[in-house]
DNA sequence: TATATACGGTACTGTCGAGTTTCGGAAATG
DNA sequence: CATTTCCGAAACTCGACAGTACCGTATATA
């Protein structure tokens, strides 16, 4: 679970304080080291010099790297989506176009290098899974549950749509475009998702309801 | 490039010879250590052990570890695909059915995991993401690209369906699930994504051309 | 049979990184 | 001012692993 900053009663007062600021700023040259080296690759080293900060002050607020690790991953769910101010724009379509935003793209570009980075140890370590589940794709299949459920209750789309498929396919794609294809996610690429692939499972195709945009690009196949 | 098995030229006579059936054996070994560790977990002591050899018979054959996975992963594509008896049933959905065989989805989880054991490496080693492309990847995106294709010489779906995207959806929402969800890949699972996204999105849509299986089992995402 | 190479196994070397300790100095308390 | 705890920095311990060398044995050629 990870206690992360509880003070300890013993001896409260008397010397030097914590400087809190620290910790988040050693959280995030974690996330920095972990996006560019992988877990394996990261040495404490890295993350301290990266934070402009003491090994020993690193060791002092966490017992491993491990703790370190799932710490900073636990806490990456911060800036994203605020869930109370979600797009209503009266379509599926319009809803799910309104959510593509240049911060969200580049967000979730570092957070997939991030899962990369952890991906094989996150096979042995449940909890380190769950951490990364809940930041970084959890929010994202919620926002697009909340906007198909809205589009079945409004009756632009059938009641017997795989809601719990669709909500994940954007996310599928787009880390299957970049983990395994190598491949940048750009505004083109989402719209062809939603357009080539959510929209018409919808029974949603075309013209008044779903503006198709002309080109696909999902990033020619190389022959290869 | 790997040179593998080449035979040196200089004196390719006199002495014991190489026994090239270990050769094999070997990287089956390091495949399976691969799959069970990932490429930082695993060392050249287990892949030997794995495969009864001694260290210094794996080092004679490959120059160093990240040759040898480069080389183990290259050699994965073999077991897959006979791309020459290839189903044609006249329908989209019983093509892509045909496809689903325990072997398939048995050795396909297998790839997914040393897909991961190699995930951070990948970002940083483009020859050995090209490796893995070719060997996991590719076959499966082939197949689904000819079955739409043909689908659409039949005049069964429409000529202007995203034949691009829908040939990866099926391999991008069993990669997700596997490796993100850490959910296992059925039956079931892969004809939810048939019947609940790829026909759907062709314009195919229960009753007769698609039989709807009832229940869709993708797996309740955990509220979490 | 003599020579040369492959084999499995084991011992060795060298490096690298996790985690600990120490040090001089800075901030907080009394 | 004395004490305590923090800070960054650097030195240190220790175990693990890549890669090499060597052993006794097996198998090939001449």
């Amino acid at each position: 679970m990870a206690a992360m900053t509880l003070l300890d009663d013993s001896t409260p007062k008397l010397g030097r304080k914590r400087d809190l600021t620290r910790d988040s700023e050693i959280l995030d040259a974690t996330l920095e080291v972990l996006a560019e080296t992988g877990y394996d690759g990261m040495t404490i080293d890295m993350v301290a010099a990266r934070a402009k900060a003491g090994k020993a002050t690193v060791y002092r607020r966490w017992a491993s790297k491990g703790e370190l690790v799932i710490d900073a991953v636990a806490c990456m769910k911060s800036a994203d989506i605020d869930f109370d101010k979600l797009p209503d724009t009266g379509t599926l379509r319009g809803d799910l176009v309104a959510m593509i935003k240049p911060h969200s793209i580049e967000d979730g570009a570092k957070k997939l290098q991030v899962m990369a980075g952890l991906m094989s140890l996150m096979s042995r370590q449940p909890e380190l899974a769950d951490a990364a589940r809940a930041a970084i794709i959890g929010p994202r299949v919620k926002v697009n549950g909340i906007f198909l459920r809205r589009a079945i209750e409004r009756r632009e789309i059938p009641a017997d749509v795989d809601v719990e498929l669709l909500s994940q396919v954007g996310g599928a794609m787009a880390t299957h475009r970049t983990l395994m294809l190598g491949l940048p996610v750009d505004r083109e690429f989402v719209l062809s998702i939603i357009d080539g692939m959510i929209l018409p499972a919808c029974g949603l195709r075309g013209g008044a309801t779903a503006p198709q945009t002309k080109a696909t690009t999902t990033g020619s196949s190389a022959s290869r």
